[in-house]
This record gives structure tokens, sequence and C-alpha cells, in this order.
RNA sequence: GGAGCGGUAGCUCAAUUGGUUAGAGCGCCGGCCUGUCACGCCGGAGGUUGCGGGUUCAAGUCCCGUCCGUUCCGCCA
């Protein structure tokens, strides 16, 4: 077997011998002398055959091609100097030194491989179906090491904070809040489902009623929903949750676990504590819950400005209790129509009626170039000059609604201004970590009618809240709840949660969830809560994304195994598939051409 | 469910206004080469332009439909 692995011989090997075993990286056959470079994990070494050492093996070696699996004993030499020119390859950790290979042994011959491991692939299907071969790409082959550093940081820090992992079930219940689920069908129980689980959030509550007290979980969450970039059906979630405890500590402890794991991926110190806005001020001046602040634009507020404004969009949208919202792209007057009509696209997709914008071609207004400065006043005009400090070179661009919606859309404009001019090119090794806290507690479900939980059913109110929602005033509430935020990602969010029966009545209540419902789907956490539940809360940490902006990749299919593509298949295994009628005999369910049959 | 972008050789891409036999690099196959390291040089094979229909003297290119991929919106407590 071999001796060393294909990054470990260094000068100080020269004159023994080696036996090295791995891949083909690649082949330079020079005719007389043949060059290999054989790869492993853990990197490259050269091996060199020539005839005057060994016949035979230089004689098959012209036959290895890309990816064929060889075993190669020989001396470890360094490297000559060929007319006063050194062989010394600098790009290698091994680059001093080869082995003069002796024997040559081939294990296992390889296809001609469908992509060459060396260049990028566009082509995310050849790569999700050939992920056993697209994982031995060098980066591909880091981002899973990276991966496994990270979570062993995670856990490590965990431990030492004296957090024990607990693993709670796959095989769940379905709840009636949230995503939609996974269902497993039960063989022993016809017609009765498990349900995959969305989070363990119930679990981890019910652990802290059991005394666990400090619980973590490196725990795969399930969520049947569409998939995006940062979305997959199955993901990971570092789960945590404390009992005894408030929002303070649970920050303070994630600070030092993301502090560990960014310093065991990414080798870098990240500072703390980290900075804390509340929701309504992130929304207020960055016009999302999860601010990008590597770049400045905020939103300034120019309400007062425009109320008696002759341009009734602006006074109207005040007048109904609106604002008029506007951020100044500096250096943008220059913007193209064809840039212009995909911002009033972004903002019509996120539900404005239009886009107004002004390009600033010089220190007076009357050089403005806009299509609504016409209807402002000279005071208007001075004092937005005023208020946006508005120069020469200048976009502005403004946004008049309700205030929720009109931040909203000013800050989705907000980042693509920033990608239109680049703002964010070069930035990656900027960490801007940020606390949002006091997210609402609930936000009206326009298309149910009724109030939904912005966090879970089980999120706190802030104290001086709660008479509030207990006499069914809703508008604004506060929640107990915080999203840690890295570059305008959510990295995982959490909340002090509702220990008491009471209080989580009200909470279903307000839900609009019936008590039998309450009774019939949360009965174990409502009687739990009665035998001393302690005072607990937590938060849930999303692994991929993580690992995904510790490796610097913009995809969490970068840093997961094997993903799915985004109708969420798994196209190496072809999943999902259809069952065998012997299968859905078991569970009593009719396949798809039986229900035809029967009509 | 909706919108954008894309689908041309094994891979990455090109193909002018609709106009000759759809090209290049890499890979692959064969030959040459004793110091390369993405070796080099010579030669070769490889295509139902995702699929179906339409317009046209003529379609990779235009139109309609459809499938697939991807990004975003909805959705994701």
């Amino acid at each position: 077997m071999r001796t060393h692995t294909c990054n470990e011989l260094r000068p100080e090997h020269n004159g023994q011998t080696a036996t090295i075993i791995g891949w083909v990286n690649s082949r330079r056959d020079h005719g007389g002398v043949i060059f290999i470079d054989l790869r492993d994990r853990e990197g490259l070494t050269q091996c060199v055959f020539r005839p005057e050492e060994s016949a035979h093996a230089a004689e098959i070696s012209h036959s290895l091609r890309h990816e064929d699996v060889v075993l190669v004993t020989g001396k470890v030499e360094p490297r000559p100097e060929i007319d006063g020119k050194s062989a010394v390859n600098d790009e290698l950790p091994t680059g001093e030194i080869e082995i003069a290979a002796t024997e040559l042994v081939i294990v296992n011959k390889s296809e001609v491989m469908p992509f060459q491991l060396e260049k990028e692939l566009s082509n995310e299907d050849l790569r999700l179906s050939h992920r056993f071969l697209d994982l031995r790409r060098p980066r591909m082959a880091r981002n899973l090491r990276t991966r496994h550093l990270v979570t062993k940081a995670a856990r490590d820090f965990l431990d030492r904070e004296g957090y024990i992992e607990v693993e709670t079930p796959i095989l769940s219940k379905s709840t009636p809040e949230g995503a939609r689920d996974f269902l497993v069908p039960s063989r022993m129980h016809p017609g009765a489902f498990y349900a995959l689980p969305q989070a363990p959030q119930q679990y981890k509550q019910l652990l802290m009623v059991a005394g666990v007290e400090r619980y973590f979980q490196v725990a795969r969450c399930f969520r049947d929903e569409d998939l995006r970039a940062d979305r997959q059906p199955e993901f990971t979630q570092v789960d945590i949750e404390a009992s005894f405890t408030n929002p303070d500590e649970i920050m303070a402890l994630v600070e030092g676990c993301l502090s560990a794991m960014f310093k065991a991926g990414r080798n870098v110190k990240i500072p703390t504590p980290f900075d804390r806005m509340t929701w309504r001020e992130a929304m207020d001046r960055f016009g999302s819950d999860k601010p990008e602040r590597r770049f400045e634009m905020e939103l300034a507020d120019l309400s007062a400005l425009f109320a008696q404004s002759g341009f009734k969009v602006f006074s109207g949208a005040v007048k109904n209790g609106g604002v008029v919202k506007a951020i100044n792209a500096k250096g943008f007057a220059g913007i193209t129509t064809g840039q212009v009509d995909k911002l009033t696209e972004v903002a019509v997709t996120h539900g404005a009626k239009g886009l107004a914008y002004i390009q600033v071609r010089g220190e007076d207004p009357s050089t403005w170039r806009s299509p609504i400065t016409k209807f402002f006043s000279d005071e208007e005009l001075a004092g937005l000059k005023e208020a946006m400090n508005i120069e020469e070179g200048d976009l502005v661009l403004f946004a008049a609604d309700q205030w929720e919606g009109a931040c909203g859309i000013l800050g989705r404009i907000r980042l693509e201004v920033a990608s239109m001019q680049n703002l964010l090119v070069g930035q990656d090794g900027i960490l801007d970590f940020l606390w949002v806290t006091e997210f609402p507690l609930l936000a009206y479900d326009e298309e149910e009618g009724r109030w939904a939980a912005v966090h879970h059913p089980f999120t706190r109110p802030v104290e001086e809240d709660r008479a509030r929602l207990e006499s069914g005033d809703y508008e604004g509430l506060r929640a107990q709840a915080y999203d840690v935020v890295l570059n305008g990602h959510e990295l995982g969010g959490g909340s002090i949660r509702i220990h008491e029966a009471d209080l989580q009545a009200t909470m279903f209540k307000a839900l609009g969830i019936s008590e039998e419902d309450a009774a019939r789907e949360f009965a174990h956490l409502l009687a739990a809560f009665q035998f001393g539940a302690p005072p607990h809360g937590g938060i849930a940490l999303g692994l991929d994304r993580i690992v995904m902006l510790v490796a610097g990749e913009h995809s969490i299919r970068e840093v997961i195994a094997f993903p799915k593509n985004n109708k969420g298949m798994d196209l190496m295994t072809s999943s999902p598939a259809e069952a065998t009628p012997l299968q859905l005999r078991d569970l009593r369910i009719k396949s798809t051409a039986q229900e035809k049959k029967q009509g």
C-alpha cells in the first residue's frame, strides 16, 4: 500500500523509496520521458517515468489516461536542473521533488470523463447527475472540507459552553402553521402519515421542559416549498435552545459560535459584539429586514417636505398615512434607459405603480432631468437638494406608499442599483454582521384574511406589548425575536419563547386557531407548559448558508454534497421516483394508474 | 402559479441582415517527441442546432407550442 499521500513528500525525503496511490490528474508524454501528476485528496505529486529506470513501467505509463487509479513506487528525487534551468515547480507544495518511478500498477482504469475537472462547468444538470465526479474538483473538495471544519467548530464551541447535542425525530408530526410538510405514509397505520420536521422547534422546547437547559443539534430540516439558490427542500440548521436565558445571552453565544465557525473555515477573526438594529430601523434606513450595509445609499424620509406638494402622488401618499422615501445613488445620473426600465420593473414587481427619479445633470434644479420635478415648487426643490445632499452626477429615486411597502420597494431598488453600479465588486472580504431585533410579532395576511406569526407561533411578545396582544390589538406588536445577518443574508433567527399555557392559548387565538384545533395539534406542548415549564429561548442558524458565505460561494448547492436541482430532484439517483405496486399496496395507497383506471 | 435568461460537437462557446458544406479552443483517437508541469508538433473522428409544428426559394437565426436548466417573484411560521 501507499507510504505517503500526494502532498507529503519534500526534499527531506530525497533518496527514500516511496509508494503513492491516486488518480491521474494529467499526463505529459514526451515519447521518451513521461510525467504523471498523481492526485489524492491531499494534493499532487509528479511522477516521472524513464525507460532507463524501468522499461516496463515507462512502457505502460504511455497508456495512462485521465482519472485512472494507479499505484506508483519509486525513489524520491530532487527536481533536476536542465541547461541551467531549474525544473522546480513553485506552484506545487511538492514541486521541489518528484518520484522516479520503478513500478507502476494500474489499479483501475477510468472511462473518458464526461467533463474536465480542471475547467468550470456551467451545465448544472451534468454536474448533478455526475456529482461523484463533480466533487473531485478541487473547489468542491475544499468546500466539503470547509463544511466539516465549520460544523465541527460549532459543535466544539457549543460543547464548551455546556450545550449537549440531542437528536430529535425525523418521523414527526405535521403542523398546521408554516411551510408545506413532506409526508411519509405509515404502513402500520393505513391512511395516517408522519411528517418530516420543518425544524425541531417543538421538540427542543419540550427538551427545555424536560430540564435539558442547554440543547443544540445539527439538525436536518425539510420544507416542501419551491427552491432557490439559497434554498433546498432539505437543509441543515445548527439548532440551539437554552432555559433561564435572555436575548443578550443568546446573541453573545451566537457571536462566539459564528466567530469559531469563521475562524475554523476561513481563518478570519470577526469582531464582536455585532451591531444591533431594530427591525423598524432596518426597514426605515435600508428597506430590508436583512440590511446590506457594505455600501451606504440609505433611505431618507421626505414625507414632511412633500406633504403639501402639488405632485399628488407624493402628497396623496402622505395624506393616506403613508410616506415619501428616497435614495440618492451617487454618481449614477448616467443611468441608461434600459437600466431605468429594469429598475421600474423591479419596483412594479414588488407592488409599486411606477418609479420616480431625477437625473442630476448640474447644480441648478433647472438642469435636472426627471418626469416629476416640474410638479415641484422652488421650495420643494431646494429642500430636496438639501435633504438628499444632491450633487451633480447623482440619481435620486423615490417611492411613495404606506411605510412598510415604500421602504421595501426602495430597499429592493437600492440593491439593484448597487448591482448596476458594481458597488459590491471586490467587497467579498468585508464581513458585516448585524443583529436585527424586535421583529413584528404578527403580520396581517391579506390572502387568508387573518393574522399570521412573523416568526412562529411560539414567539414571545415584548413584555410591554403583551397587554395589547391579550386585548386583541395586534397592529405593531413587537416580538422578542432576533435575526443574525451577514452582508444582507439572513444567517439565522430566533426568539424567546412562550412558556405559559395561557399566553400560548392567547397566541393561538390571535392566529385564528380554534381551541379544538390547538388542543388537537399542540396538546403535547400545552400539556408540557402546565408542569413547570422554564422560561426559554434560542435560535436556529442556517448551516448551509453560513458555509456558503465562509467558502465564498453563491449557491448553497456548492456546499451540499448531493443537492437537489431547482425542481427538487436528485438527478444522480433520479429521485423522487414512482413506488412499486407492491410498496403502494403495503401502504394501501392507490397508484396514479389505478386511480385513472377507476375513473 | 408567474417573469427573465439560456439550451449549437463530450465540455466551454462562436456563427453578421434569414443565405455556400454549422466553426474554434479544450477533451477524445492515431502518429512524432527524454525535462514537462494546462508540454509541444502533425493528422483524424465527432452535430437530427432540446423536441414538435409553422412562415420562407432558403431557418441554428423569425413565429407558435412544448420540454429541460437556471435566476427572481409568489411561497418559504
